[in-house]
DNA sequence: TCTTGCGACCGTGTATACATTACACTGCTC
DNA sequence: GAGCAGTGTAATGTATACACGGTCGCAAGA
């Protein structure tokens, strides 16, 4: 059993994943503890930890609050972890990946084929997807023989779930396209072409980073538009953006 | 003012590069409370904070322990590291750096020459070389105006500061070298060279990261030398490596 | 002699009470 | 009416007491 500070942290951490508070909002440290029937000491501890992966600023004698990323921010996040994926590409081909690792990438293929041939769509294949992606970089990962890389990418990794939980569904047509990236990827690794490889994550990443920095401008302009609006007919906004 | 734990976890991090603590030993949250008049939970607070940066190692029930890293381990974080410094040279061309940045940098490498120039070692001159780096490095991470990857950064760059401290002195060739990658990367920069100059910064991080290992691959084989005679010896090793 | 179970101690995990800070509101003054 | 000082309140920062888990040592049995 683990401790209530471990707990409180996972369950926050997927909540703010999940879009539960709204960006900018300020966590309270009493009701967080009353919600999650613990003391204030292992909610404080939990804050700390989701600080230090990003998801919350800290303010002292201030709190935290949930932490918001402009589009410009999030293109700056894509672009350091497209160096850091590319960098693990490299070394995983450098070191030679081992058979279970080169089998898991490629049963991650196998099953976003197998998804895809259905050509339709359904609730749960974005989770499903979101999965397959994890076994694929994560067997690259592994391959890099890196612990430093590993926890520098787990820092930028998790920063973008929260906002790709904002779009309610992933583009099938996205999906299609990273999965033959991912195709050519394991190509260029089988063969041992470590500059190609890394390249190819490189721009792999730089990719998806683009499609999420796309849609956050979308929703950008959308809220500033709404804003406008709301401001042109004197009323208030029905959300304020801020708290 | 500042919190108890903002103040303990300044203190702590400097007497932990400064190398106070033995690799590998546990932190005590009472002895640790006592020695800076508080309770333990503005500590925990901070050896939190330092586990968050890579400097301790902390496990649930067990507690804190200065994190050690092997010579393998510090190739990792310096090849991570010359990857996101690179890619922050990159940016900083891209995005043009400011007169005062070029200028800091400049004063930087004018710094450096004179001390260089006067061709005899100092005991402060480590220190002061630690600054006019930081300057460099910290004016084109500027430039790059990335956050994210400044966030990164600055969690790579505090752990090696740890094992620098074992090495009594900085080889001066080593600074001449460092200044002069230092004068070929502002070039770059100012002609506007953005791939020349990330593969420059890249490189000049990867040579300053063999440096270290080297020194800690010499180090690792006299610790097992030693620990090797000692048991011929029958007798035990006058420092027991761990706790 | 080795193994295993129990128990005591040490140190971390958690709850709670108190201290202190920040902010907002009120009332006064100019 | 505007500005500022003072006060009250709500939140965070800190101290402390207690709960709990882990480890080490000792002893009993195989």
């Amino acid at each position: 059993m683990s401790t209530r500070a471990e707990r409180v942290c996972t369950q926050l951490r997927d909540s703010i994943i999940r879009g539960d508070h709204v960006a900018g909002s300020r966590l309270n440290e009493v009701d967080l503890a009353a919600e999650f029937g613990v003391s204030r000491t292992p909610i404080r501890a939990a804050l700390s930890e989701l600080a230090s992966e990003g998801l919350l600023d800290y303010m002292p004698n201030a709190g935290y609050s949930v932490r918001t990323y402009s589009a410009q921010q999030m293109l700056g996040i894509f672009e350091a972890r497209a160096a850091l994926e590319g960098l693990a590409t490299r070394q995983a081909v450098e070191n030679g990946i081992t058979e279970a690792q080169r089998a898991l990438m490629q049963r991650a293929i196998d099953e976003t084929e197998a998804v895809l041939s259905r050509r339709r769509w359904e609730a749960d294949v974005t989770v499903f997807w979101s999965h397959i992606n994890t076994w694929f970089h994560g067997a690259i990962l592994e391959a890099a023989h890196n612990d430093h890389l590993a926890w520098l990418l787990r820092k930028s990794r998790s920063i973008p779930l929260v906002y790709s939980s904002m779009f309610r569904r992933f583009d099938l047509n996205r999906i299609a396209k990273a999965h033959e990236e991912h195709v050519t990827i394991l190509e260029a690794i089988s063969q041992r072409q470590a500059v190609r490889a890394e390249s190819l994550a490189r721009e792999h990443i730089y990719k998806a980073g683009l499609f999420v920095v796309e849609r956050m401008r979308e929703h950008e302009m959308q809220a500033a538009h709404a804003a406008a609006m709301a401001r042109a007919d004197g009323s208030t906004p029905a959300q304020p953006v801020a708290s």
